[in-house]
DNA sequence: ACGAAAACAATAATCGTTTTCAATTAAATG
DNA sequence: CATTTAATTGAAAACGATTATTGTTTTCGT
């Protein structure tokens, strides 16, 4: 998480209140809407550039998908994913199946708890992202 | 995995041939352009749909983000969440700490599996995804 | 208070993906 | 095997989310 130089100006102060008052995990355009009953002049991309530095300075969190594009594969079973940033692939996670096999029991039963308290689970991801082993030994 | 009336044509054939040979989780881009070469005339959108086809029937397995869109989190310790596909909200994943911490190491001795392995590894993302309590009740 | 650097609003551009629609084709039916 | 009909196609436009660009305004160290 580098910091960044951020000044603190009136639209941030803003845009990081209405986050707070929202709670749980809003999208952009969430925050755009709230902010903007303040600011009615506000722009889009301000709350976007806002958040980015936010983040990047430690004050929220950002969630953001590993990878965007939708990828497809022709191995159907369970594995998990590896994205390498610097070549932009996505691999399979380099795992022993007995680890894979393990890792689903310990995910299954945490699944098994939400449903206990009244959700209902269809799935979940599980991606690691870093830089894989052939661009890693360059 | 719904299956659905799929029809085996010509186009669907070479494209499975190629995602197999493609191997490592190609983007549809990358599919569109090696098919592209044995069918100059196929267009983007054939090549969209029919790996949706192809995977909603089982024969390949879509990878994809649970939620395209960029959130923000007032919230900047470690959690996993939960994304409801009803309401289209990001909850955190209801979790006791404990439960949260053992995961965590769980992953964790993974993450040092694949340094092992010559992979440098930044982090990863756990989400789940179905319906959540408040939706579930209705 | 002054001036450089950063941030702003507005707008256009981009990216990946989905939709629309008329023409074509696979496969079920007679 | 010819006919029917429903799925699939290519081409193009539309789409939603995000980023880049531009000229103007604001913040903040000196």
């Amino acid at each position: 998480m580098e910091k960044v130089p951020m000044r603190i100006t009136y639209q941030r102060k803003i845009i990081l209140e209405e986050l707070k008052n929202l709670g749980n995990h809003p999208t952009v355009d969430e925050v755009y809407m709230v902010v903007k009953k303040r600011l009615p002049k506000i722009s889009m991309s301000t709350v976007y550039r806002s958040l980015e530095v936010l983040s990047k300075n430690g004050f929220i969190k950002k969630i953001e998908p590993v990878d965007t594009q939708k990828r497809f594969d022709d191995n159907t079973s369970t594995h998990y994913h590896f994205y390498c940033k610097n070549c932009e692939k996505m691999k399979d996670a380099p795992l022993k199946p007995e680890m894979v096999k393990k890792l689903e029991k310990e995910i299954g039963a945490i699944e098994k708890i939400m449903e206990g308290n009244g959700y209902k689970v269809d799935g979940y991801t599980l991606e690691f992202f870093g830089t894989c082993k052939s661009c890693e030994q360059k």
